[in-house]
RNA sequence: GCCCCCGUCGUCUAGCGGCCUAGGACGUCGCCCUCUCACGGCGGUAACGCCGGUUCAAAUCCGGUCGGGGGUACCA
């Protein structure tokens, strides 16, 4: 048996979660639960100018409702805690100083438009740190001492070439001329994600480290570190590194927190179930076989596997990720979507919260109506609203014309007469009166009564609509809807 | 500039040397079903960036080229 497998989630707490982020959680998630391995979930606030509470508190929303569990970490505890960066802070400046101490990092005093001059002056056409700092001699650095500066610390890159073997690109590689020396920790002493992150994955013996494609750049200098960090005992070994493509926005960019489409918990809001967004972030780089894209969280663990993940970037696509999001709304049971749809009924004021006896009562006769009709759970509302309306609040979204007034008095006539109000006995009366006898096309006959009865073009079934509604209220309906109408069309 | 990544229908992808006159899905177009909507059914549209090479055989391997993206911070 190899080692297991232990894979991070290590979201930075700043701004709203964005959809890459959850992408990328989710195929970490997945890789690890298929190969029954563990995640560590661990928050990287070293930013503390950006980090927030909101969003901190935003991301772990988001993943309880995702389902994306993890094993260890934030909330759970687990033996390599805290799991918060900003709590960590002795461990990383005893790091450094360990890491100072053997010379695999040097003080640099400075200042950045001193490194541009230097650059200029050579005319090099090279970026990034020159190494000025490397080898300050005593004297220097008292000089710099002298002149109140204070330090970074920057890591010493090593000669020669980086390779590794890339999760989902394979084989990559780096010449270390073409890394420069970077920064660890601020001149104030915090220490930097270049150095956390590293360390914290060595320390919570993290074996596989799946991120997005933006960071895999600075891989070499990474794996870099973690040599050192070996060397010191403080790393017991360096992690597989997979970089996970980009998720785009339009055009040719990538999605950025300034497209709405980026934000995560947004899809919650409008309605989206997260088998859904989960089933179509999925697709963002990854397929389940060549011919079906629709699949629950339990066929993808078993079936994902790191090295079947496309490398090109991935556009986001709000088309498919709706059609995606219908295909697994109908897998759900009713009763899962009445259950699910509820605080959506509630917040939009549909239902009281709690619900009433009858409008509970009401719901359970009327979900099978629209169960099979909404794409999201948002709505529901729109198209139940009529059912459960007070009377004296009910409005009619369309207006009625001439003609279509006088297919509802027609409507009110024929449905006065009928014995039982059921979903067929209105059928047949309305049926007669409207197609047969005054031979109108059902479409023609049938959107009036549709307005008045529901005050919308676009409804559940019209006949048991009206069942549910009960006889009163809709006669009532009709009858508003055809005076109302006379009454407006009457200038015409 | 330098370094790195990527390159199959409009989009997401299947394909890992012959099963490919390239498959599926979304989109789109047409038709059917139909009391609205949604669903569903049928059919059409549309791609291996380009040039070389390897091979009996290349979307699949190699090289180049072009194009796109990212990095080049005391952000993550």
């Amino acid at each position: 048996m190899s080692t297991p497998v232990r894979v991070r989630f290590c979201p930075s707490p700043t701004g709203s979660p964005h959809v890459g982020l959850v992408r990328t959680a989710l195929f970490n998630w997945a890789f690890a639960r298929h190969h029954g391995g563990q995640i560590v979930f661990r928050m990287e606030d070293t930013d503390r100018e950006r980090s927030t509470q909101e969003s901190y508190d935003a991301i772990l929303e988001l993943w309880r409702w995702l389902g994306l569990d993890w094993d260890e970490g934030i909330e759970v505890g687990g033996p390599h805690g805290p799991y918060l960066q900003s709590e960590r802070g002795d461990i990383y400046r005893d790091v450094l100083s360990h890491l100072s101490a053997s010379s695999y990092t040097y003080d640099c005093f400075c200042r950045n438009d001193e490194v541009e001059a230097r650059r200029k002056a050579s005319g090099s056409k090279a970026q990034g740190y020159d190494g000025f700092c490397r080898d300050l001699s005593a004297e220097q650095r008292a000089a710099f001492e002298a002149e109140g500066r204070q330090p970074i610390v920057r890591f010493r890159m090593p000669e020669g070439s980086i390779t590794w073997n890339d999760a989902v690109r394979g084989e990559i590689t780096f010449e270390t001329e073409n890394v420069p020396d970077y920064a660890l920790s601020r001149a104030n002493g915090d220490p930097l994600y270049t150095l956390v992150n590293p360390v914290d994955d060595a320390m919570m013996e993290i074996t596989h480290v799946l991120r997005g494609e933006d960071l895999l750049s600075s891989t070499p200098r990474q794996l870099a570190l973690f040599e050192a960090l070996v060397e010191l005992g403080i790393a017991t070994s360096v992690p597989v590194y997979g970089h996970l493509p980009y998720v785009m926005g339009q055009g040719n960019k990538k999605l950025s927190k300034r497209d709405p489409e980026a934000h995560a918990l947004a899809y919650r809001e409008q309605g989206f179930i997260p088998e859904g967004l989960l089933n179509y972030l999925a697709l963002l780089g990854w397929a389940i076989s060549g011919d079906r894209d629709v699949f629950s969280m339990a066929e993808m663990v078993e079936a994902f596997d790191i090295d079947d993940v496309n490398p090109n970037p991935a556009r986001f696509d709000l088309k498919k990720a709706d059609a995606i999001n219908t295909s697994q709304m109908r897998l759900l049971p009713l009763d899962e979507i009445t259950h699910r749809v509820l605080p959506f009924l509630k917040a939009d004021g549909v239902v009281a919260d709690p619900v009433s006896d009858a409008d509970a009562q009401m719901l359970e006769l009327a979900m099978p109506l629209v169960g099979e009709r909404i794409n999201k759970l948002t709505e529901a509302s729109t198209m139940l609203g009529f059912l459960f309306v007070d009377e004296a609040d009910f409005v009619r979204h369309e207006e009625l014309d001439g003609p279509g007034k006088d297919v509802v008095k027609a409507a009110y006539d024929a449905l006065a007469g009928i014995d039982t109000w059921s979903t067929a006995a209105i059928e047949e009366a309305l049926r007669v009166a409207l197609v047969e006898r005054l031979g109108l096309k059902p479409r023609v006959a049938f959107g009036p009564v549709r307005i008045a009865v529901t005050g919308r073009r676009v409804s559940p079934p019209l006949f048991e609509s009206m069942e549910l509604l009960g006889r009163d209220r809709s006669m009532t309906r009709l009858h508003d809807a055809m005076s109302e109408a006379s009454g407006a069309a009457g200038s015409d």
